[in-house]
DNA sequence: TATGATACTTAACACGTGTTAGTAACGTTA
DNA sequence: TAACGTTACTAACACGTGTTAAGTATCATA
């Protein structure tokens, strides 16, 4: 029985009416010129046989996929940060209450310059979310040139980009004032990624202004560069604080950071946060049942994710968005990994 | 230019051949009955054109989706607990060097009691991984039972199942040994989700029996059961310690649940490793950077998703299979959170 | 009864590909 | 020369669906 593959043609056969007329019953409930009657055969016929169409019959003559690629523009990431599955859970819920389908892809050194091409131009997708894009991605840029469906999870700081994104203004001026009312002056920071990349650059130069605010400043030396790992973000943070020893307080580029910036400042016998505190950046489940419970700025990734894909699907629908670029906001959310400085 | 899409039409015009010998040279490079120069030709103005074959076309015409779906059966775990990203991130890099794509379809309360028809059924996919499948699911036998080509990550017990898993038994008994020889009697758990649960399950009696094995016994009342979280981890645990005090260890069902523990620990005033020791599962990426750094067994996620999907190929290819239930070995990992009984 | 108008249904085409049976050209052998 | 294999290619079909122009009854109206 699953041996043979029911298709239209056997419902038709099945209710005694046409190939077209099965089509007509089951996708276009508005065409008017049926009779109830019929209607009411073909969908039992269709029950009975337990037919379902056929999806690459369906992409052909629609020229739809109802499926949207996932690109995740580097791979090895998935497995260390807590950030991109969240973001995901967000863009999986909302396609399945619209009935659509995600295809992954991630990237890695093994991909070709363009892994675009292999998704959009086989057609085999409607439209497109990008996690994290690079800015010096020229394939994606002139994907967006090309007027292709696309949105982004992150910025290129592309004119014409769709994207959903963060304005961590008001989380991190909120955190540095805190940092500053309980007394801390020499304040450093451990990015999430090397520089070249976007959003670590965006949320390092955020902590700058945000000090500027106060008269505070934080020189290059009291910045380093930890790669998405806990692990990079120890080691970062050793050398930090071999350079700076007198660092008061660290902004951790985000969460998984924060858990190597608190263990490296552990193994310099620095007590945290009696003798330095920690912000973390993303606020992820975990992040309040750590030791110390970490103060950070709480950032709503599962919704990132479903306006993403909420974005998209009104793209795909032809309907106009209110704009192109969305930032959302995120709050400062204290616990206690953030003390009077020493 | 975007606009007119190019079909092997196009290109079999383009070098003066028919569309049939396009399909040829592309396609089949064994078949000899082409000369050099007519293959060349092809390759050439295919390139020159930019023609990319419309997949829908292909999936038709051959039956071959060169798609796998992926089966999240519980979709809101994916922002919560760090294994299936890592479990993903295996089956990705595997699927990327062979050129497959991944069909991620999240599985929630919103979806039907039966989600492998919308991808099976309409012959999305060749052929499907389950994440953490549950036993009571009774499609998924149906679907295991019809020969569709399934890989579990996890386990239901159906003797036909392709599947691949842990052996926790050598990984376990380590850690009990450790428990044991550092003078701990009374050893409670932490389950990482309800009763029912496969593998949750699979890892309370695993540690049962193992106490056994030194003689030791863990009731009823020195099991609780948490909810995949951090935070389900912290609540259960402080039940576990009101209703028994005198525990002097515990295992936490995995590292996610035992940021709770620990955290729990904490606001009870009991020091870890000091006044309690905790015992994780998984080895996550960051959790040798806990606080204190967490003793652990240790489970190599990315292989096992890498594993299923090389077993998941090898059917889908009609290959036989070594072993139709793999089981991969964990081992104890020793850190800090372990230490002499009070 | 002829004439439209209406309600319903279908034949026929389109989507773009993979594959098989078959043809034409060409040389080779009896 | 006739029979025969070999090489290089193609016509024609198959995959399963969505859609539109055209078709056939049915029925009311003049």
């Amino acid at each position: 029985m699953a041996s043979k593959r029911v298709t239209s043609h056997d419902v038709a056969r099945r209710a005694g009416v046409s190939r077209a007329t099965v089509s007509l019953v089951l996708n276009r409930s508005d065409a008017v010129a049926l009779s109830q009657e019929t209607r009411e055969r073909v969908r039992r016929a269709a029950a009975e046989l337990g037919y379902r169409p056929n999806s690459a019959g369906r992409m052909l003559a629609s020229g739809s996929t109802e499926t949207i690629g996932l690109i995740i523009s580097d791979a090895a990431i998935l497995p260390i940060d807590g950030f991109i599955p969240q973001v995901l859970h967000g863009i999986g819920q909302v396609n399945r209450e619209r009935g659509l389908h995600v295809l992954l892809e991630g990237r890695d050194s093994s991909s070709g310059p363009n892994p675009y091409e292999a998704l959009v131009d086989t057609r085999r997708i409607d439209g497109l979310i990008v996690l994290n894009p690079r800015s010096d991605d020229e394939p994606l840029r002139a994907l967006i040139e090309s007027e292709f469906p696309v949105v982004l999870v992150g910025s290129i700081r592309h004119p014409k980009e769709h994207s959903v994104n963060f304005s961590s203004r008001a989380g991190i001026s909120a955190a540095t004032r805190l940092l500053v009312d309980l007394g801390h002056r020499r304040i450093g920071m451990v990015a999430f990624a090397a520089p070249g990349f976007v959003a670590a650059d965006a949320r390092v130069s955020a902590v700058r202004r945000a000090l500027q605010t106060h008269g505070l400043t934080m020189p290059d030396d009291a910045v380093d560069y930890a790669d998405f790992s806990a692990e990079s973000g120890y080691h970062a943070t050793k050398r930090l604080l071999q350079r700076q020893p007198d660092l008061t307080a660290i902004f951790a580029g985000n969460d998984t950071i924060a858990i190597g910036v608190m263990s490296a400042a552990a193994a310099l016998g620095r007590r945290v946060p009696g003798d330095l505190s920690v912000i973390g950046f993303d606020d992820l489940p975990f992040s309040a049942w750590l030791n110390p419970a970490l103060t950070t700025v709480h950032i709503d990734a599962v919704q990132q994710g479903a306006l993403a894909a909420e974005m998209l699907i009104r793209l795909l629908a032809g309907k106009p968005v209110d704009a192109r670029q969305v930032r959302l906001d995120c709050e400062l959310v204290e616990r206690k990994s953030c003390a009077g400085a020493p």
